[in-house]
DNA sequence: TTATACCCGACTATAATAGTCGTATATAGT
DNA sequence: ACTATATACGACTATTATAGTCGGGTATAA
């Protein structure tokens, strides 16, 4: 309940490491040797973030990532889902193939929850986890 | 992420039930049966939330739970570490045997987020979802 | 004494997450 | 052109957490 997920940390791990490099590229390897990250499943998602511009790669010898300067108005909500799909607490705040549905009692006090929470995670910026 | 498991979601289903009917008897086949829930998995819970005196077991034909009154004012954070133990969104949150640690770059950040969210659980009562 | 309903631990199944591997492509340096 | 380094990517396996089942027990009203 409630917990990251190892890819959102190694993400925001990477992301931060980044950001405190500038413009400077970092590889992978650097990355998950300084945390300690299976550099395989590091790889991934940094060629996902990458596909998602959050950060720019550079490829060959002395290549690497950087930051994408906008990446740090990305709310966490957004990055939260772009790398893993939607987030809610309940499946029917996602889709609508729950047998109970009409017949469930707490869906609406639920789904209020989830809006809390979501409304949190829209005011955090990745800037407030990577500064 | 972020998501309810079905134990908590039932154990939410089943107290709004059992909240509608009062001082009234309410047994986990009605309950199972009423929402869909897999009988035997329902029971464990029903169990669980007994001992924790969330709720009163009346033994024998005729038997069955209902609500104890003090339960309203339990936080939803309470009421999650009670049923599935302690919540956080990183493991450093919990216990401290990460091999990062002091190494890792975005503990202090994401344990603020953290703290966000428990504060929002802490402020929501059960009485919330199931009234 | 029988039927009903709670009690409880051990077990299995399923699904989600985590991690690995093989191969391909880009490119800087020589 | 060749080599070494680094990203790109899909398919695969392993591990763990969650979900669900089963078998046997106890309490008690009728």
């Amino acid at each position: 309940m409630l917990k990251l997920t190892r890819k959102l940390e190694y993400a925001l791990i990477a992301l931060r490491h980044m950001q405190t490099k500038g413009k400077l590229l970092s590889t992978t390897k650097e990355i998950s040797d300084i945390y300690a990250i299976p550099q395989e499943l590091l790889a991934k998602t940094l060629q996902q973030m990458a596909r998602l511009e959050y950060i720019d790669a550079v490829q060959g010898p002395h290549g690497g990532y950087r930051i994408h300067s906008t990446m740090l108005e990305i709310s966490l909500t957004k990055f939260i889902e772009d790398l893993e799909g939607p987030m809610g607490m309940v499946d029917c705040s996602v889709t609508s193939d729950c047998i109970q549905l009409n017949n469930c009692n707490i869906r609406q006090p639920i789904n209020r929850i989830n809006d809390n929470i979501r409304s949190i995670f829209s005011r955090i910026n990745l800037s407030d986890i990577t500064h």
